[in-house]
DNA sequence: TCAATTCCGACCGGATTAGTAGGAATTGAG
DNA sequence: CTCAATTCCTACTAATCCGGTCGGAATTGA
């Protein structure tokens, strides 16, 4: 797995609260129904992006989760990082065995840091309507 | 971490090699000494190299490992895949939850494996010669 | 008032990772 | 021919992380 199934579970919650966006609060059991996943787990998945600040709640009845900030300004790359944490392995200096692959991880990371934060959520949404529409496209043309 | 300590180790040993090629084998003592990694783990490490085909080994006094490849023509990503396994997630297909971001994942691990494929063991020691030469130049020059 | 909901902190089992142990087999050097 | 140095094999253990769960308190709209 590329991303821990946690992160994989919040982008997912996030996507499913950008799709609906200004259609009022979800709640757990509803996203955790529809983007399968356990629900327990879900819940305290959104408790952590509300810390985060990538979600607002609302408590009680009808409450629920809602996104916090516009899709566009979200991107994989800073819930990626808020959930798993930042990945730190402190450079050896040169000379220190392992300073010779040192390059190789920092390219890598450069690599995969410019797509994460190249992408939004977005972007998500709108890539999965593409893909959805290629899909099936007598049902929806 | 951006690949597994194991991966590491594996990646610095072969790198160590490369480094002394034709200068006859390397023990698992020597190069644990000088890359820092616990001997009896390294010798299970090299092992397994010797199995995928990436060194060779003499046994008896004076024995060792070599490079059984040519440092051109090895590749990182063909180490870590081996030393880590393939990293397999099927993909879902489209409309199951997740395939919104199977597109995001997809564009990852094409730029990594870019890298990873890109980068040969002789890229790393030639990087890590400029690396060393930059930083005490007054002691090469 | 009550049902629906978030919120909190603690917990847990299984998988994976990192590393170790003991001893057999091989081989070059003296 | 012997011995020290070395690889080789199989199994084992220790620690960490991951994915997920639990019980119940607090909140709130209907």
């Amino acid at each position: 797995m590329i991303v821990s199934q946690k992160t994989e579970y919040a982008l997912r919650a996030l996507y499913e609260l950008a799709t609906s966006r200004r259609a009022g609060p979800r709640s757990v059991a509803d996203i955790a129904q529809v983007q399968a996943i356990p629900p327990r787990f879900l819940e305290a998945i959104l408790g952590e992006l509300r810390r985060g600040g990538f979600v607002e709640s609302r408590r009680g009845a009808r409450g629920g989760y809602l996104l916090a900030r516009r899709p566009r300004e979200v991107t994989v790359g800073e819930v990626v990082r808020f959930v798993q944490g930042p990945r730190r392995e402190p450079e050896p200096d040169p000379g220190a065995p392992g300073a010779a692959l040192a390059g190789v991880w920092q390219r890598v990371e450069g690599a995969v840091d410019a797509i994460y934060d190249g992408t939004s959520l977005a972007d998500v949404v709108a890539d999965q309507q593409r893909r959805a529409e290629r899909y099936v496209p007598d049902y929806v043309i």
